[in-house]
This record gives structure tokens, sequence and C-alpha cells, in this order.
RNA sequence: CGCGGGGUGGAGCAGCCCGGUCAGCUCGGUUGGCUCAUAACCAACAGGUCGCAGGUUCGAAUCCUGCCCCCGCAACCA
């Protein structure tokens, strides 16, 4: 049944090590792709890493590496990255495999119509060996502040792909959500960039001030620079052009991207595609950036938090419940480690951890673990789904969570510690008891369901405990209390003990 | 007049497109209840000019106009 489906991430430029905007690419991907595959589908998932650049080369030489060894290990670094991050990829391509290098050669020579040679005139810096933007340059008092030196103004030859001739066609498969842009309002902002036509690109640059990059087919002067090489890993990676079965996974259903890279996504990345012949893909899924405390993330604020410091304090879980529900999809979000480290002790340690807990332990309190038949949970799983699909993942976690309060709240209703005073001498009682305890069952095997694109381990717990029938033993406390980074309600008189591994730094303000 | 987003109880948000049943949710605070549970859970309360000023309407957080403030972007940086 139905097509195979696709999903992409953005390839991160491995200039640095991998921080909370590729998690989040990877993550909001990976959620996708394990709800579709909960619903039975077929899902291809890349990621990926973009390796060339004079960036990376310097990067290389600064560490006394060629280029390749240097990309070698930092494609290492994302690997484990985004396994750390539980996202369940088919497809990891790297700029420098050799039949991506190969593919684009072969792009480059397919779009030769589209393709231009062009001169390109900007601020260059001759100890840079690159050029700058007017801002940088403006910003700087048209300086180096590295080199002392002042921008030249140069022009030097280079290709471009004629992105202008596909103006109307981009435009209208926007419009018409041939190609979706989520959220609405980034195919407006879009749009309105756009209105003036699309832009032809620069793609080459000469190899003098450009020796890492993938050759131009034809043209040893010059080198392919970034955008044909990196957005074509999309289609490269499923084999393209030359190997069977890419036609099976696109065009891509959902293409995960920050909001600014949209422009490229939307600007550069069509009309290639369109050039070359093949579909646009079904859906760019926009989101937003991790503010830190309302700022931006930056490395010279020194606010940058990294997220293998959450995942190895709270969990891999954790760390996706809280980017997944508290980051909202479509939009910039905000991080702090009180919000974190409240979001973890209060939503999923009282409420679910601590539901959990407790239906474990009156079942086997009261009833030797026996569960009997869980009925269906009778909830209305419309506003779960509809969220889903409209890549609204922290929406669909809101439905969850009134899920696990109003199971709570019925527990609290019934009172079966109440009914369970008597359920030795009253088999209405004893009956009435195991059909609470039942249903709460029930309902703790639909929100573990839901809970399996976002949370795979906690769903796995709650199935393994409740699904069988039988509670052998109440499980381990999940999402134990950690104060870290908030105060510890739990009195001061003891030096409680957060049993942390390691420490994050508290404060970054 | 460059483009986009936003200003709702202490904090963070939803509602606005399709005007009234909207002033809602979570966290935090207070009080009470309960004891199955991770000092947890449940209930109630505390009361905010829905940025400001006009307008439309029987009626506006929700539509229109003007203004103020905050954030992001302004083509090759997640």
């Amino acid at each position: 049944m139905g097509k195979n489906l696709y999903v992409t991430t953005a390839i991160p430029y491995v200039n640095g090590a991998p921080h909370i905007g590729h998690a989040l690419d990877y993550l909001l991907a990976d959620v996708w792709a394990r709800y579709q595959k909960q619903n039975g589908k077929t899902v291809r998932f890349q990621v990926g890493t973009d390796e060339h650049g004079n960036k990376i080369a310097a990067k290389a030489a600064e560490a006394n590496m060629a280029p390749k060894q240097y990309t070698d290990q930092m494609a290492t670094v994302f690997e484990s990255f985004i396994k750390k991050v539980g996202a369940e990829y088919t497809d990891f391509v790297r700029t420098t495999d050799p039949h991506h290098e190969a593919a684009v050669q072969w792009i480059w020579q397919k779009l030769q119509p589209y393709i231009y040679k062009g001169s390109y005139e900007g601020w260059y810096c001759t100890g840079h060996e690159a050029f700058f933007t007017d801002k940088e340059v403006e910003a700087t008092g048209g300086v180096c502040p590295d080199h002392q030196k002042p921008y030249e103004r140069i022009s030097e030859e280079n290709y471009y792909l004629k992105a202008s001739a596909f103006t109307d066609q981009v435009r209208e498969a926007i419009e018409k959500n041939k190609m979706r842009i989520v959220p609405e309002f980034r195919k407006k902002e879009f749009l309105e960039l756009m209105k003036d036509g699309l832009k032809d690109v620069s793609i080459s640059r000469p190899r003098k001030t450009l020796t890492w990059g993938v050759p131009v087919p034809g043209d040893p002067e010059q080198v392919m620079y970034v955008w044909l090489d990196a957005l074509a890993n999309y289609i490269t990676v499923l084999g393209y052009p030359d190997k069977e079965g890419w036609q099976e996974y696109w065009p891509a259903d959902v293409q995960v991207i920050g909001k600014d890279i949209l422009r490229f996504h939307a600007g550069i990345w069509p009309p290639m595609l369109l050039g070359l012949g093949i579909s646009l893909p079904k859906t760019l899924l926009t989101h937003g950036h991790v503010n830190v405390g309302g700022a931006k993330m930056s490395k010279s604020v020194g606010n940058v938090v990294d997220p293998n410091g959450i995942m190895d304090t709270y969990g891999v879980d954790a760390f996706r419940y809280f980017f997944a529900r508290h980051i909202p999809t479509q939009d910039d979000g905000d991080f702090t480690w009180e919000k974190f480290e409240t979001s973890y002790n209060t939503e999923l340690g009282n409420d679910l951890g601590n539901v959990v807990q407790r239906v474990a332990s009156m079942l086997v309190r009261y009833q030797a673990g026996v569960i009997g038949e869980a009925p269906q949970s009778e909830h209305d799983m419309r506003p779960y789904r509809e969220a889903m699909e409209n890549l609204q993942f922290n929406v669909a976690l809101d439905q969850v969570w009134l899920m696990v309060r109003s199971l709570n709240q019925y527990i609290d209703t019934v009172k079966p510690w109440e009914i369970a005073k008597t359920k030795d001498t009253d088999q209405d009682a004893a009956e009435h008891l195991a059909e609470v305890l039942a249903t709460s069952v029930g309902n703790l095997l639909q929100i573990a369901d839901l809970l399996v694109p976002f949370m795979p381990s906690t769903a796995k717990i709650i199935h393994d405990t409740f699904g069988t029938g039988v509670v052998t033993a109440v499980p381990a406390v999940m999402f134990p209390k950690l104060y870290v980074h908030t105060p510890d309600p739990r009195g001061g008189s003891q030096p409680a003990a957060p049993t942390v591994a390691n420490e994050q730094p508290a404060d970054h303000a």
C-alpha cells in the first residue's frame, strides 16, 4: 500500500560540534518517521554531513590534518550524536562520498542549460582568502579584524545557476502547496522575499580561492561552491542518478530544515530539481531556533547549551520530550535549565512516571499483578492524529498529557484503595476493583502508543510492564527527581542528594 | 511607510482566520482532601485595563484605523 516515505534533515557543516539546532532537526524528523512507521509505512530517513569548503580546510589545517582526515573524524562525531538523540536514520550521506561527488558532477552537466559564467564582485580579505558580506564589512568598519587589513573590492569569474528562470514555476508550486512550506507564515514570508523573482546563485569559485571541493567538470580552474554540492545530497543519497530505486522515495515527503536555510531550500533547491526535470519535495517543515532565556544562542555570548549534557543528566527520552513539546515545532522556542528541570520533574515525574507507578503498585498489591482484560481506552484520538498530520508535534504531546492528567483524576475519583478494603469479603467490590485497574491499564497502554514517536524507551517500558496481562513487579521509578538547577523542595535539613552523574554548569547568565 | 512574528493574571502560553457559550491551560502561590504513588496525586481559591487610542456592532482579546514597544530576517550562518 502507498508509496514509501522519505524524510530528510539538513546536513550540518562540520566545522563545529553538534548543537541543539542540529538535534532539533534529527528529533523532528525522527518523530515523524517513527509515527509513520507505527502506522505501517516504510520510511527512509536521511542524515549526513556537509564537508567541503574553505572553513573546513582551515579547521583541518589548524588541527594539522588533511581535510578528509578531519571530516572523517567529524562525520563520526555527528553520527554518534545522531544515534545518541535516538534518530532511526536509514542513510548517512557525506558530501565527500565518491558516489555523491560523481553524482554532483553529473548533475552539473545535466544543468548546463541553466548554468552560465559570470563575475562575482565583493569584499575580499587576502588574509582569509575569502569574501565577506556587506554587513560584515560594514560592522568592522571596512577593516578585517583578524588581519588588520582593509577589505578589497574585487571581482572574480564563476558559474551561476539561473534560478531566475524558474521563478514562476517555483512561485506557483509554493502558492498552490504543491511544495508546501510549513508553517504558513514562513510560506508567506518567502513568497514576499521572492516577490521580485528568484536570484541567480553563484555555484563555483576559482580553484585559487577554493581548493577543498568538487571539481567543476570541464573547467579545471573552477570548484563547486556549497549549495549545489550540499543540496544535491537529498537525492544522491538515494542513488540518483545512476542507481536503481531512488524514484521509490523521491519526492521527499518531508524535508526538515531550520528557518535560516528556508530561502535556500525554497529558492535554490527547487530550481535545481526543476532543471533536472524531477519533482519538488512535498513539504518543507521549517522549525525555529532555540533561544536561551530569550536570547539567541551564540558562542560569543557564551550561552550555548550542549545537548549532550542534557541527555547525560536527564536521559534521552526527557531530552526528546522537552524539545518536542516545549519548543513549538513550527516556531522559535526558549530553553532554560529551570524550565527544563521543572518540566522534567513535574510532567515526566509527577504526572507520567507517578501514574505508572501507582497503577503498577496497586495491581501488585491488590491483585498479585494480574490485570485481566484491559479495555480499549475511549479517548478521542483525533486531536492527536490531527496535530501529528499537521506537523505540530508539541500540540500532539499536549493531547497526551491531557490523557495522563485525566487518568490521575479518574483514579482519584474512583479510589481503588477504598474498594480494595472490602474486596476479600465482597465479590462485587473485587470485580469493580479489577475493572477499574484494567481500565487504568488500558489508558496507560494507549498513552504508551502515543508516546512511541516521542519517547521510544519510555513507551517500551510501559508496554513491557502492562502489556503481558501480568505485572510481575513494580517497575523502577521513572524520571526520578533531579534538582540540579532548581531548589529542592524536599527540605534542606538533609543534603538532598540528587543522584546526578555529571553536574552541568547551572547558569549561563 | 523593507519583510515576518509577537505584546493576554508572578512566569510561560492557548484563544484571534470562522465576533457573543472566552477570559482558558501549565508552572509557581495559598487552603483543603486523599494515602495507591516519585514530599506524589485530586479539589478549591487567589482575580489579568486581553500593549495604547479611536472606530464598526446589540455585543470585540477576537473585525477596521492609527500609534507605541519587543524579537527575528534583509539572499549565500543550525
